[in-house]
DNA sequence: ACTTTCTTTTTACAAATGTTAAATAATTAA
DNA sequence: TTAATTATTTAACATTTGTAAAAAGAAAGT
């Protein structure tokens, strides 16, 4: 197995377990691809056909709403990053992915990773686990979300993920936060 | 098998086909719960220990906010019904669980099912692929709410689940939306 | 049918957030 | 270093949404 997947590996076997050979097969898998700041890793309208995990750096899915950019998701290193209903339904996605700064994925094509699934149990129970996660996570979203205040969603932010706030421009968290800069600006002065 | 869970079954298998083995383990698995309308299939502050189907009827997952009770989910026929969090971290849910109207649940204890998945791997395609349907759901969620008005909120649930507005009172739906209740009817107002 | 309870709408007002535009501040490139 | 670009803050005002209370309407129980 390739020595550069190591940290990777390691981080997956915390999930779930891994016999040799489904390490192996699933290594033979991984590329690596390198992106600068601002690069583009998949445009929006192309059908998502990979998995990616961000090995180094940050990047996050965007998306357009009446002309204005609103970012949905930010992943940082060992984050997953799909665009779900794209991979799980082969449609074209309404959303992209872009680096926010220098940044290597781990990129694992969907197509062949599905068929190990076939012969490789503990692959697929792997690839359970961290939907199970992501899907949690998204929940967790929701209700941050669906009954807070511009100023509670901040702080749970500031709380709940402080790396964000200082990797990533304001402008980005903002419509993450589902609300304005304008509106994101006043609640920082007013907490300062 | 029971024939009482042939619908269940089929409906199940329009998903991921099982072995007549994988079936037979699983149906000794399920059992049926009967509430009334305005019962509780389960309170605040247990741990989720069960997976959930709707059968026959509605019901919805809900949560205190601020003493405010707020609607975070909606199950109709078919739907999966499981407080995430609680399920997959083994922690108390802050979440309940009750009947908009009388209804029948098929219950699937979560710890031998998820035994079964190391001798039956196509039940652990299919909660998967369960799983992988709920995330993108939860995804559209995150969309419809991040930053939509609203009105956008309520014309988008009226369009893409029009039995929730026929079945549900206002006052669930307005929660659901993240909206007030007076909110919610100057909405309606004012597109009548 | 009548009463009680629960749900939905309406009103009036307050607070939060959006919009537009301009002013600073910070970053990047020449 | 300066100029150009990009990001953030501030201001003024418009709009949306929240709050509290009352009124109207619908459903349930006797």
């Amino acid at each position: 197995m390739d020595k550069f997947l190591d940290s990777f590996f390691s981080y997956l076997e915390d999930i779930q377990n891994l016999s040799n050979p489904s390490k192996e097969k699933l290594s033979n898998l991984c590329s690596r691809v390198r992106l600068n700041k601002n690069e583009r890793l998949q445009e929006i309208g192309r059908t998502c056909k990979t998995i990616y995990f961000v090995e180094e750096g940050a990047a996050r899915i965007f998306y357009y709403k009446d002309g204005i950019e609103i970012t949905e998701y930010f992943a940082f290193e060992k984050d997953l990053i799909i665009r779900a209903e794209s991979l799980f339904y082969n449609q074209p996605s309404k959303k992209g992915i872009t680096c926010m700064e220098d940044t290597n994925f781990i990129a694992i094509p969907s197509q062949p990773l599905f068929e190990l699934f076939n012969q490789h149990h503990d692959l697929e129970r792997l690839f359970r686990k961290l939907i199970q996660n992501a899907y949690v996570e998204t929940v967790r979203r929701i209700e941050m979300i669906q009954f807070h205040t511009a100023e509670e969603r901040y702080l749970s932010l500031l709380q709940n993920n402080p790396q964000v706030i200082q990797k990533v421009p304001l402008k980005f968290i903002a419509s993450y936060l589902g609300i304005t800069q304008v509106s994101l600006s006043r609640i920082r002065s007013t907490l300062a």
